[in-house]
DNA sequence: AAGTAATGCAACCGCCGAGGA
DNA sequence: TTCCTCGGCGGTTGCATTACT
């Protein structure tokens, strides 16, 4: 059975906005807020999809949006998303204020793919671009060594990570992308100062969390179910990775941020390169 | 100056999951 | 439980701009 149409394919504009369809858009948004995309177009009066009027106004026009040219320092945080969460890039937005998931797939496929070729890493593994050919020729020997990795459990990751006996995968499907990793690759492996300690608040009336997998579903969990922390009085999200690339001095401050902070790691690293993003409730909203 | 190739990015397409009836 | 709608996502396309010859 087939699904009908989001809209009309009739009478529906398609191709570049133009300005006064903008200026629509907006003028809609601004009264009735978003939301309810199907029957946007009608109510303001644009021949558009309302598919398209989402994506006009999330990638385009709204407000909170940052112009310009990404810095280092989004640069590299991208990456360390990337390498954890893959081709995630809703996810990856959500941790990069004013920026959309369509602006960091474009960055990412038009400059960050360069950067790491030129830096002799291979953009979807991670890895140096050798050891990927290495390991490509070697795919049957670790597709037990990924079963294994898909159930690792976090506190696990760590002591891998501790142990230099470790790298990530971009999720399961990646089947060619895991295998045992040298002392050397690692001090050339970017991720070889990842610190993967993961904290995520807890509403105080949720159960803690055990020690959870990091297994490909962690991602979905992260979005479907946020384990965010937030109080009545403190309207603030923290969904803190550690991502390398931080001053000693931008530790992570759950810990001042409650008494149900809690860390899904429960191990002790060291929070050299925690970095922490506390986003407003409207990140909240977007996770769900 | 003209033609061509490369690049960047806005927009589209099709699929998926959540949630309501 | 099933069906359907809707919002959202990732991959891809196509056009405008820039760089190169």
């Amino acid at each position: 059975m087939g699904r009908s149409p989001c809209c009309e394919k009739e009478h529906t504009n398609k191709g570049a906005w133009t300005k006064e369809e903008d200026e629509r858009l907006i003028k809609h948004i601004k009264i009735h807020g978003e939301g309810c995309w199907r029957s946007l177009p009608k109510v303001a009066g644009l021949l558009r999809c309302g598919k398209s009027c989402r994506l006009r106004w999330i990638n385009y026009l709204r407000p909170d949006l940052k112009r310009g040219n990404f810095s280092e320092e989004e640069d590299e945080l991208i990456i360390n998303l990337h390498s954890l969460l893959g081709n995630k890039w809703s996810l990856i937005a959500a941790r990069l204020p004013g920026r959309t998931d369509n602006e960091i797939k474009n960055y990412w496929n038009t400059h960050i793919k360069r950067k790491l070729y030129s830096r002799g890493v291979d953009p979807q593994t991670h890895r140096s671009l050798t050891a990927t050919a290495t390991t490509t020729a070697t795919a049957t020997m670790v597709t037990t060594n990924n079963k294994k990795m898909n159930n690792h459990s976090i506190s696990n990751l760590n002591h891998d990570i501790n142990n230099k006996n470790f790298h990530l995968v971009n999720g399961a499907e990646d089947s060619n992308s895991s295998s045992d990793v040298t002392t050397e690759e690692l001090a050339f492996h970017p991720h070889n100062q990842l610190n993967l300690d993961l904290s995520i608040g807890l509403p105080s009336n949720q159960p803690k969390l055990s020690s959870s997998t990091i297994n490909p579903e962690n991602y979905k969990k992260l979005k479907q179910e946020p384990q965010v922390l937030y109080t009545s009085q403190q309207q603030g999200v923290c969904l803190c990775y550690g991502l390398g690339f931080q001053s000693n001095n931008q530790k992570c401050s759950c810990k001042t941020m409650g008494t149900s902070t809690t860390t899904l790691t429960g191990t002790t690293a060291t929070n050299n390169n925690l970095y922490s993003f506390y986003q407003p409730m409207s990140f909240l909203e977007s996770l769900n």
